[in-house]
Order: structure tokens, then C-alpha cells, then sequence
RNA sequence: GGCCCCAUAGCUCAGCUGGAUAGAGCAACUGACUUCUAAUCAGUAGGCCUCAGGUUCGAAUCCUGAUGGGGUCACCA
């Protein structure tokens, strides 16, 4: 059993002995130990005294003896105030350090046989990655591999959006200015290549929508229907759609395009699967710069007819109405949300509705009992409707759906903003960091004897983590600064810090060579530092429960900071291969074996990889 | 305007279901490498936890309200 569990029996036998009351365990508060005092775990003795009516020192102080004499595992007690400070036996931690050390599994959960969905990244096709997507791939990944060592089979998705007016732009851009230019024959990765038509386009339409502006047809329009005092500019701005859908001549033609890729033009699906195709390319190369993948792809092309049949079942239950004019809704006003629509006049899906049917597709591909959604906040709205109609059509998997909202990432210049310019491409953003910390790397010179390839693997280890570490250890609810200097920092509270741990473990563990650690069995009396560390190591297993109960990486990410910085001065402290008796020596291999396995296994949960060397 | 989210050191962030004197890192200053990796460690300095009420033995944490910031309220996705 979990020491606070048996800890807290514990007490709550006590009270029954010396009180005659019966507690339940939720009165009875147990935390680890704060470091200004003596003892691993205290029990704040305050909430007794509404049964016992004795001050909370004497209750501490009588509750304390009963531990120390009929709880084996406590060795003493100390009371401060209303709080019980209790000291656990040294023997309890090293047998769990014995328990411990040699599993490289060590935290991992029994497989429970549930499964999970996860859906991440999602990109549009028409533009490359940016740093919003990597915020959103790396809880993405965090949260697989976190649900993966909480024992759940994880199912990772995503749903490319593929089609609609967007790609068209791109295809519409190269067609008419591209002049047959591939990535072969330009060197541009694939992805970048078609959202530089993308832009192409908006600098096009752009134009053209200027001189319309200054023609006396746009000069009509604006005199027939600006607001009130409007100027010409901000009518402009706010005009803009209505002029790309009613007025526009390219935008008529990509308009049209979109209607031929509708109708399965041949010739249109060609181009649109040949520009896909090298965004695909594209993506793909991102996806393994940053390490992940994905068990099954969703296409919107696939998807976007779908949820018809829900609608009609819908409306059959009675949960959905049909206005006058053919278009079907919900009335979610009774539960502080508004009426959606679900189907429009012409009998064609909307975004709820391709959400609704791609859910239920998921649902008979692989049955999970939860699906997990990792969208940006600006989409709260949506998926608080989406899940409030789930439950109303009493889908099977409602209960399990969850949208892992984050907050948007902010530049410290302002926000990002696609259409002027300010967004930071991902590939050019890892490219950075990875150079960042090849240049660190050559300043100390620790690589010298690794080949060159040795030494860009490190390198591309060690600027990830930087990065990785960097969005990852806020939590995902808050909205973010990146601030690109921070971003590739490498000392404090960085990825590159929890790596330097792992690797002087590394290092001193292949010094020590092939050691016999059994004189680590005289080693009786901890140091509070190494008791610290073990305890620390004791907390892993519930932490990952924890982290997936709340969707929080960020709290991974604290741990494993926190766990390497009391290595970190461990081992400033205390020596190791030269300690002071072999069973010192044997018992702190022992220790930093574990506390390599437990940093190791920490990051793998955030997908950054540990060094040998660095 | 309705609804939702956020507010903690100069900056970036932690702070578990209410518990002891609110913690890290960065930036600044001072020390520690002939040593198992100094991408490290130790120290100094930095706070009306946005504000006002309330609940409680006890509030950064829970409730109400205000202020500031953000999001969202499309037959777009």
C-alpha cells in the first residue's frame, strides 16, 4: 500500500483507539513535509479538534506517540504548532529504492485495457506549421504519452483540413503564376512551397481589390453602403469578404474552382491532390523534426459530408427542429448556450456537424472511451456545444469527450497574425534552437571526441529540449509569451537543465563501470537529501496518474525540473564514486540509477530525449 | 452587451483537492571548477498573490462583485 494511504489508516485507527471517533480519510489531510521541517509527511491536525475537544498541539502530540509506537514505518514525530510531522523509517525508503532502481518501466502503469483517443495538430493544408501548431503537437504528444504510462491504449489522430476555399486560393495562385514549379524544381520543402502561393494569392487579390477600391464601382459601393460616419479605409477592411464573394474576379474564380473540386472536376482533384501531396511531404518532415506521429489520419475531404444521418436521427428524437425555410437547429438555451444550426437550408453540413459525424466515425473505428481534443481556446464555444449535443443525442462515448483547450501563443512583439506576417514558421523556429545550442555546445567543447554525427545528435537533443521544455511547462490553459531568446536558453529552469542531470548520472554510472553495489545493504542512515530524492522518486507513479486525470503536462514538466535540481545539488554536495564507505558508494549508485530512470522516463513523457552526453 | 478564460517578484512561470514564514528561473550583484560534466552549486536583493467584500480555526487557493487583459457569440472551418 501507498505509504500516505497507510499513514492515514493509520491515524484514523488512532483516533478510534484514543478517541473512540471515526474519521473518514478525506478528513484527514497528509502532505509531504515542507523543507524547513523535520519529517516526511505531516498531518495537519487542525480538523480534529471539531471532534476532540483538546488543543491541537496535545491532539498532536498524543496522536503523534500512537504512530510511533504501532506504526512500523514511523520512526518519529515532531509537532509544530497544529502540525504533525512524521519521520519515516530509513528502511521503508531504501527498500524502496531496492524495488526500484533497475526498472527502466518505473512509474508506468499496468495496462487497465481502456482506450483513448487523442486528436492533435490538425493543420489546414494551405500554409506550413507554426509555432502554434507546435504548442499544440507538443500537448499532444505529452498527453499520448501520458495516458500511455497511465495505462490506457492511446489511439493518436488528426483531421487535415483539406479542402475548401483556402487550398483553393493556393491552387488557384499556382496555377495562374506558378508555372509548373514543384518542390524538385524550386528546393522548397513542400508546405512552404504552396503557402507561398497561398500568399501569392492575398498579395493578388490584395491588388486587385485595391484598384477596385479607386475604380468609381468601388467608389459607388462604398457611398451606397458605408455605415454613418464610416471613412473609406475601415469600410474597406470590414468589406473585404463581401467584395472576395460578390465583387471579386479572382475570387469568383476560386470560387469556382472550389465548385468544380465539389463536382470532382478531374482536373481540379488533380492539382488539389498534387498540391496536397507535397504539403503532406512537407508536414510529414516537421512531424519527425518534432517527433511525432500519428496511428490514423482523418482527411475533411472524407469528412465533410458526414453527420446527415445524425441530424435526421436527431430531429427524429426531437432534439433537433426544422425551421420553415429546411435548415435544421438546436435550442441549447437552457443550458446557457444558443440556438446552432445543424444542417443549412440546402441540406448541407457545417462545422458542428462534420464534428458530430467524425466523431461517430472514430467511435466505430476504434470504440475508445475517450476522446480527447487538443484545440486552441478560441474554440471553447464550439466544443461546449459539440459535447452538449452529444449527450442530448446520448452518444455512448459522450461522457469521455474532452477538449483540451490551451491558450494561443503571443510573441513578445504582439500576436501572431498569418496575414501580416508575424507568425513564426515551426521548421525555421526548430532550425533556430537546434543552431543555438550547437553553438553553446562548441563553446564548451564536451563533444570533442564524438563524431560529427554523434555530435548533431546531441545538438538536435539538446535545442529540442530547450524548446520543448519551454512551452511545455505552462500550463496549457494560460496563454503564453514566446519570447525567442528564453526559448533557447539553456540554463535554469530548461530542458537542457533536467538533461545535464541525467547526464552526469550517465557519465559517473559508465565511470563506475560494472560495480557490486551489495554494500549498499550496510547503508542505513539517509542523508535528508537522499531522502529526499527517494521520496521525490516515490511521488512519480501517482504524479503521471495525476497529470492525466488532469490533461496538465505542465505538471510533468515541474517534476522533472524539480527532481534535477535536487540531483543537481546532491551531487554538489555529496560524492559519489569517491563517498566516504563502499556502502555509501554502492547505495548512491544505486540512488542515481534511479534517479536516471525516473528524469529519463519524465521526459520521454514530454517528448524530449536524454543525451549520454552533452 | 451575453457567455467563457486569465490576473502571483522588473520579466517568464510554479503553487495538488483550503493548511506552517507565498516558491523557482531569467535579469542584477557576490562567491565556488587540478575533482563523478560549472549547461552546475551557494549567497544577496526583489511581494498589499489586481481590488473590495464573504465563508473558515486558517484563503494566493472556495463564493460574490468590481477592474484590467483575452476569447467567442457565421447557413467559415
Amino acid at each position: 500500500m501507498n505509504i500516505v494511504d497507510s499513514l492515514v489508516q493509520a491515524a484514523i485507527q488512532g483516533a478510534k483507539q484514543l478517541y473512540d471517533i471515526k474519521l473518514d480519510p478525506s478528513e484527514v489531510t497528509m502532505n509531504v513535509t515542507r523543507k524547513e521541517f523535520v519529517g516526511d509527511y505531516t498531518l495537519v491536525v487542525f480538523p480534529l479538534t471539531k471532534h476532540v475537544k483538546k488543543n491541537p498541539e496535545a491532539l498532536g502530540q498524543e496522536l503523534g506517540e500512537y504512530l510511533k509506537a504501532n506504526t512500523p514505518e514511523v520512526k518519529d514525530f515532531n509537532v509544530v504548532k497544529g502540525f504533525l510531522n512524521l519521520v519515516v523509517e530509513d528502511q521503508y525508503w531504501l527498500d524502496f529504492l531496492n524495488s526500484i532502481y533497475q526498472n527502466p518501466d518505473f512509474g508506468r502503469q499496468p495496462r487497465n485495457g481502456r482506450k483513448v483517443m487523442v486528436e492533435f495538430c490538425s493543420p489546414n493544408t494551405n500554409k506550413p506549421l507554426h509555432l502554434g501548431h507546435i504548442r499544440n503537437m507538443l500537448l499532444g504528444w505529452a498527453t499520448y504519452k501520458i495516458y500511455d504510462a497511465a495505462g490506457f491504449d492511446v489511439v493518436r489522430v488528426q483531421i487535415i483540413n483539406d479542402r475548401g476555399v483556402a487550398i483553393c486560393k493556393s491552387m488557384w495562385a499556382w496555377q495562374n503564376y506558378g508555372q509548373g514549379t514543384t518542390p524538385e524544381s524550386s528546393k522548397i520543402k513542400g508546405d512552404h512551397l504552396v503557402g507561398d502561393y497561398y500568399v501569392a494569392f492575398e498579395r493578388h487579390f490584395q491588388e486587385e481589390y485595391k484598384n477596385w477600391q479607386d475604380s468609381s464601382a468601388g467608389q459607388v459601393v462604398f457611398a451606397e453602403k458605408k455605415k454613418e460616419g464610416q471613412d473609406e479605409a475601415t469600410f474597406f477592411k470590414s468589406f473585404k469578404d463581401l467584395y472576395f464573394n460578390e465583387y471579386s474576379k479572382i475570387g469568383a474564380e476560386v470560387r469556382a474552382m472550389l465548385l468544380r473540386w465539389e463536382a470532382n472536376d478531374p482536373a481540379t482533384i488533380s492539382l488539389w491532390k498534387q498540391m496536397n501531396r507535397w504539403v503532406y511531404a512537407g508536414f510529414e518532415e516537421t512531424y519527425d523534426k518534432l517527433g511525432v506521429a500519428f496511428d490514423k489520419l482523418y482527411y475533411e475531404s472524407n469528412t465533410y459530408l458526414l453527420g446527415k444521418d445524425i441530424a435526421e436521427q436527431g430531429l427524429a428524437d426531437s432534439v433537433f427542429y426544422k425551421q420553415e425555410d429546411g435548415s435544421v437547429w438546436i435550442d441549447l438555451e437552457d443550458a446557457k448556450l444558443d440556438k446552432k444550426i445543424i444542417l443549412r437550408r440546402d441540406g448541407t453540413s457545417v462545422y458542428m456537424t462534420q464534428d458530430l459525424g467524425t466523431a461517430e466515425l472514430r467511435y466505430q473505428d476504434f470504440a475508445c472511451e475517450k476522446m480527447i481534443y487538443v484545440v486552441a481556446d478560441e474554440q471553447n464555444y464550439h466544443f461546449q456545444v459539440l459535447f452538449e449535443i452529444m449527450k442530448r443525442l446520448k452518444r455512448p462515448y459522450a461522457e469521455g469527450l474532452f477538449h483540451l483547450s490551451y491558450g494561443m501563443v503571443d510573441l513578445t512583439t504582439g500576436k501572431m497574425k498569418s496575414r501580416e506576417g508575424t507568425v513564426v514558421d515551426a521548421d525555421d523556429l526548430v532550425a533556430e534552437v537546434i543552431e543555438e545550442a550547437s553553438k553553446n555546445s562548441h563553446e564548451r567543447g564536451t563533444l570533442a571526441e564524438l563524431t560529427a554525427a554523434e555530435q548533431a545528435e546531441v545538438v538536435r537533443k539538446i535545442g529540442l529540449a530547450a524548446l520543448k521544455f519551454f512551452i511545455i511547462k505552462v500550463h496549457p490553459k494560460k496563454r503564453m509569451t514566446f519570447n525567442p531568446e528564453e526559448s533557447v536558453d539553456m540554463q535554469g529552469q530548461t530542458g537542457p537543465y533536467v538533461q545535464n542531470a541525467y547526464v552526469r548520472c550517465s557519465s559517473m554510472l559508465s565511470k563506475a563501470g560494472n560495480p557490486d553495489l551489495s554494500p549498499a545493504a550496510q547503508y542505513t542512515a539517509l542523508e535528508t537529501q537522499e531522502k529526499d530524492l527517494i521520496s521525490q522518486l516515490y511521488q512519480y507513479p501517482e504524479l503521471i496518474v495525476q497529470a492525466a486525470k488532469e490533461h496538465d503536462p505542465s505538471m510533468i514538466a515541474s517534476y522533472s525540473y524539480e527532481l534535477a535540481k535536487n540531483f543537481h545539488r546532491f551531487w554538489h554536495d555529496f560524492r559519489i564514486l569517491q563517498a566516504e564507505s563502499e556502502a555509501a558508494k554502492a547505495f548512491r549508485i544505486k540512488l542515481s540509477m534511479a534517479v536516471r530512470q525516473v528524469l529519463r522516463s519524465s521526459l520521454d513523457l514530454l517528448g524530449i530525449e536524454a543525451p549520454e552526453k552533452m
